[in-house]
DNA sequence: GTTTTTGCAAAGTATTTGCAAATGG
DNA sequence: CCATTTGCAAATACTTTGCAAAAAC
């Protein structure tokens, strides 16, 4: 296996999407970073997302609608997703890492890891139906 | 809004669906399907997945990992995905949907749905691990 | 006859990859 | 120096779409 080493880049890639509460798409961090690197290209970004996600330094999240979205935070949390504006919000919510005992009590394969979404319409399309 | 007229291509695809155990891409119900019809095309194919899970008739199911894929069990239940060889095995497991009312608790917009994806090593993979 | 669906091919979207040059250690 | 990373462009993977002909009703 190789070394890592390190880049401005990636380093670049990682502290703007620490610094996004929204949960961008490589596209959009693409135009978040040129700010700072003008020529980087949009291959580097999403090599960079796919090694951080695999050091686990950040966390991919497949909404099952359109393009990945990539999160800064990896404590324990999940995703609303609306399936009106496709915004992806954090939800405050109890700890319900129990399913994935209830799940492996019947299987017989090894369960190293389980993701919940949540589907519905968010706040903000609820109360102003005409928009998007 | 258009009334839906009966094809029996339409009909073929779930019916195949329907038959099979495991979760295929529209690719793999492709060449399926083509066995009855030769003719059909790819896009008929994804067209009709399409269709058939808006009308609540199939399940799409988003892996976050290649296609997407189908399941012609429309009960709730919930999936496994080898992260080895990328299958998808159903899961029988008591009910936790409990946890949609955990996540509305502090949510101001309107949870709708939820899905769960559990990930790890299947049965098969983890006794042979020189394959795949 | 009118509307919907099909097959085909082309286009669209998201992401990955090959390669020579640049950078990091 | 040698290994890794970059920028660029081309390639790939998956899915959708426009359109004329066929099928459904």
């Amino acid at each position: 296996m190789s070394t890592l080493k390190y880049s401005r880049q990636r380093e670049s890639i990682k502290v703007c999407l620490q610094g996004r509460k929204d949960h961008p798409t490589a596209d959009m961090l693409y135009t978040d970073v040129r700010k700072e690197f003008p020529n980087i290209s949009l291959g580097t970004v999403y090599r960079n997302l796919s090694l951080l996600s695999e050091l686990g330094e950040i966390k991919r999240l497949t909404t099952g609608d359109g393009p990945d979205r990539f999160d800064g935070d990896t404590s324990t949390h999940h995703h609303f997703i609306c399936r009106k504006c496709h915004c992806v919000t954090d939800l405050t919510m109890r700890d319900i890492s129990e399913i994935k005992n209830v799940a492996a009590e019947n299987f017989r394969g090894t369960i190293e890891d389980y993701s919940v979404n949540f589907y519905g319409i968010c706040e903000n399309c609820r109360n102003h139906p005409g928009n998007v």
